[in-house]
DNA sequence: GTGCGTGCAAAATCTTTGCATACGC
DNA sequence: GCGTATGCAAAGATTTTGCACGCAC
């Protein structure tokens, strides 16, 4: 019988073409690392730690050593972005297609966070590393403000 | 004898004026941070660790302690900026009045970092801001790209 | 003089790594 | 079967904290 598997990442997909471009390998722990910030979606950050729990909340066991491992691969490859807002330790997004460049909006009061796209933002970018001749991969704008609430 | 002192810090400065606010101390140790970011300027970023060996090279010695807990006093106060280069931990920069938003082209694969302005990314980061009730304190873009030598 | 800030050292976190085993290719 | 990836546990790095003393106000 055919497998019924119906996560992201298998056969033909980016994820498995990137890693065996390199001779490296798909394995479970990887797709599910990567099905996580998937079904949690763009523009949600999490921590390591928070990845490990997610993935023993949905009965899926990785030590938490190769959630690391995985996560810098994962940066490596451009899946994901790593960033930080101020506090604790790094997060980690999904570098989506639909999402390619958005923007955080960061209240330094209450640390209450939104996000927002913009192109204006995406053109100016460009035109600053194209005027240095870099080519752009990617940017983020972090917005520090401070919110209704705590105005 | 009237005190030759030389430093930024001194009687009436923003530094004093915001510590005495909020009942807190103008210490040497806290004036000797800020300097060095002063002295290093502006968008020049630097690690817990490095000023402490840069305020050892210039014979000033502070706790690590002391200087992590006088960094998240200066973020906190919004003298400094932290931010994040992916590799590595936490970097700390002058919020300089001069350089209000000014933003950042860093090489994902050499890591050379420019700094650029850009009056679009201030506008843009501002109407978004405002648009759901923020009040913009200051945005900084960071632009992930691969610079020439590396293309 | 009062009480915040510092230094020290220990603790708590966070992240990486060595090694034997497991498994993708 | 070969060689990469994993899990575990220990090591390493980074950051925070308790406490006694010192100093800014």
């Amino acid at each position: 019988m055919a497998p019924s598997l119906t996560n992201f990442n298998h056969s033909g997909s980016p994820l498995e073409i990137g890693l065996h471009h390199d001779g490296r390998r798909l394995t479970p722990q990887r797709q599910k690392v990567l099905n996580l910030f998937r079904t949690i979606g763009a523009g949600i950050h999490i921590s390591a730690e928070e990845v490990h729990q997610k993935l023993l909340e949905a009965n899926s066991r990785v030590s938490l050593a190769t959630i690391y491992r995985t996560l810098r691969l994962l940066v490596e490859m451009e899946f994901l972005h790593e960033l930080e807002l101020s506090e604790g330790g790094h997060r980690f997004e999904l570098a989506s297609q639909d999402h390619p460049d958005h923007h955080h909006l960061v209240c330094i009061r209450c640390g209450r966070t939104e996000e927002f796209e913009s192109d204006q933002v995406l053109v100016a970018g460009k035109n600053a590393a194209e005027s240095i001749g870099f080519k752009l991969i990617e940017s983020t704008l972090n917005v520090r403000a401070v919110c209704p609430d705590c105005q």
